[in-house]
DNA sequence: GCCGTTTTCGGCCCGACTGTTTTCAGTCG
């Protein structure tokens, strides 16, 4: 059972313990358990199998919540639970994902009007039979009203967004706002720079003189759909695309600490703030206060924020909870990955299968990147949509890249252009080329494109007897993934990892945003595992190759530095890596 | 329910905005 499955039970179990008004404490430990669990870079049931006990050394599981993952992963169910929703529908905690709809009221529409889900809402709303129950009027009917519509849209396009749609659409608006004069410093906080492969929403934090002028060209903003609230210093907006914003006005000493805040995560923030608190001090996005006398310390820089707390900065991409805290209090954060560090890519397609570009165009547009090296990688034939390479084409295709890289080198220019195939993995995991062709191949990128359904013994054996063949260097998109579309194939990884190392493998971060496969915590597994990455675009037009911003960052949620990077080495030395 | 540089009991992150209030609860991040 994946980690995420098993967060999910406590997630709600938190939900439905909030609507039923139990202890705010004992609900956020369930909360807590769910968040730790689902960034847990080891799989849950593979602790429980090897010795249970591991499970108590994970901070925020306790003997209660140890019995019941337990019971989860052996029954699949949890008592709790099923009791909790005995007690009440399963409809109210799709209520609370209504914006404006907490667990309060929850209970309330509940228990006066019986409202069972988001449908019995919507019904009560129009019937107008929600004023007149307590804290609720006229004005709450509409804005329910417009929150469900909006809810209803969102789940239509997967509820959060691509980091390529967010991350473009907030740098525009921050470009807008900084147009405005008085403006000093202005950032981009939140899940965004924390480089999350999907957005909730995006945080803008400015200081400024006076407040008002930024907040009112904030919520004129022209690609505005709606304006949530408008305050002096705190502002939401939700963009036409559904994107919601808020914007933070700041005074300069507040800076640092209201950045630190507002990057978050929360978890990351609770523990931090506990450790304050622990210290004496008080950390608030205004800065950092002392306990007794609530006088400011610090917080104009986010350095100052952790220095005052014992720790050193941390990078934004790690701060999720997760070991960063115990390692800045060590000294020990990882020097992480750093985009420059990259010096090629090994999975580029061309317009012999489907690229849209020349074998000229794309090493051009490589070597523009101030790359080294890059690898051209097209399909096999098997993959028939995309107009695969039969051997006789693609040693075509090789004699061409020869004789380019001949011309170069008259040229005295020392950048290579690599033969290379990403050859499909077939369904009963022998490759679409023969062994005597990718042999001839510098970089050979095995990946799955069919028959994504099986169960995952089968799927795990397809990759595993892939890899024992010794005809690819790479496994790309190693789980097939496609954010807010489709699934991860069931497969079990650690095996696939332990297969990866044992027949000298590499494995991909595919940077494609709607990939981005291997994922965060798969990737950090994988370092601790020491098998090398390739960060690659899997570019079908020039243009893609600065996707590889989205893989550098999420190697750097992954833990990873240069030196767990494959494409991190000189060619000499990554020839030398790719043999087989 | 979890946890321990004040603690095995008694705490648990903190503040803005809204709509309904006539001083605040609920929601959100």
């Amino acid at each position: 059972m994946e980690n995420a499955e098993i967060a999910s039970f406590f997630t709600e179990i938190a939900d439905l313990l909030e609507i039923k008004g139990e202890n705010p404490f004992r609900v956020r430990s369930y909360r807590n358990a769910g968040l730790v669990i689902e960034g847990l870079s080891v799989s849950i049931e593979s602790i429980v199998e090897k010795d249970e006990t591991g499970l108590e050394e994970i901070p925020g599981i306790g003997k209660s919540i140890h019995e019941k993952i337990v019971e989860i992963i052996k029954t699949k169910r949890c008592g709790l639970h099923d009791e909790l929703l005995k007690e009440m529908p399963a409809g109210l905690l799709e209520l609370l994902k209504v914006s404006g709809v907490g667990p309060k009221k929850a209970a309330l529409l509940h228990e006066k009007l019986g409202v069972k889900g988001v449908d019995d809402l919507e019904k009560a709303a129009m019937a107008h039979k929600l004023k007149g129950l307590p804290g609720l009027g006229e004005r709450s009917e509409e804005k329910i009203l417009a929150a469900i519509g909006n809810y209803r849209n969102l789940k239509l396009a997967s509820a959060r967004f691509k980091l390529s749609v967010a991350y473009p659409s907030a740098r525009k608006y921050v470009e807008y706002l900084r147009e405005l004069p008085g403006i000093s410093d202005i950032e981009v906080a939140g899940s965004l720079r924390r480089w999350k492969d999907t957005i909730g929403d995006a945080d803008i934090l400015v200081t400024c003189k006076k407040g008002a002028p930024v907040m009112d060209r904030f919520v004129n903003y022209p690609e505005i759909k709606e304006v949530a609230s408008k305050g002096d210093t705190k502002s939401t907006v939700v963009l036409k695309t559904g994107l919601q914003v808020d914007l933070r006005v700041l005074e300069k000493k507040s800076f640092g600490a209201a950045l630190q805040y507002f990057t978050g995560s929360k978890a990351h923030n609770i523990a931090i703030r506990d450790r304050a608190r622990r210290m004496g001090l008080k950390i608030s996005e205004y800065g950092v206060f002392s306990e007794k006398s609530g006088k400011f310390v610090t917080g104009e820089k986010e350095e100052d924020v952790y220095k005052a707390v014992g720790l050193c900065w941390i990078p934004p991409e790690l701060r999720e909870n997760r070991g960063e805290i115990e390692a800045a209090e060590k000294g020990e954060v990882p020097p992480l990955l750093e985009p420059e560090d990259i010096k090629g890519d090994l999975h580029v397609h061309t317009k012999e299968s489907d690229g849209a570009f020349s074998l000229e165009e794309m090493a051009k547009a490589a070597m523009d990147m101030g790359y080294e090296y890059i690898a051209l990688t097209d399909h096999s034939p098997a993959v028939g949509i995309t107009h695969g390479l039969d051997e006789k084409r693609l040693k075509k295709q090789m004699e061409a890249i020869e004789d380019f890289n001949g011309r170069l080198k008259k040229r005295g220019i020392g950048f290579r252009v690599l033969k290379g195939a990403e050859v499909d993995i077939r369904a009963d995991g022998t490759l679409d080329y023969s062994g005597d062709i990718l042999k001839k191949l510098d970089c050979a990128v095995g990946a799955v494109h069919s028959s994504f359904n099986m169960a995952k013994e089968d799927m795990t054996k397809r990759i595993l007897k892939a890899m024992a063949t010794g005809g690819i260097n790479i496994l790309a998109h190693p789980t097939g993934r496609l954010i807010g579309a489709r699934e991860p194939y069931e497969v079990d990884m650690e095996r696939v990892m332990d297969a990866a190392k044992k027949y000298g493998v590499f494995l991909e971060l595919n940077s494609y945003p709607e990939r981005l496969d291997l994922n965060d915590t798969h990737l950090r597994r994988a370092k601790d595992k020491g098998i090398l990455i390739s960060i690659a675009t899997d570019s079908h037009s020039k243009f893609h190759l600065e996707y590889i911003i989205y893989g550098v960052h999420t190697a750097r949620r992954g833990w990873l530095e240069k030196k767990d990077v494959l494409n991190t080495r000189g060619l000499k030395e990554l020839l030398k890596l790719l043999k087989r």
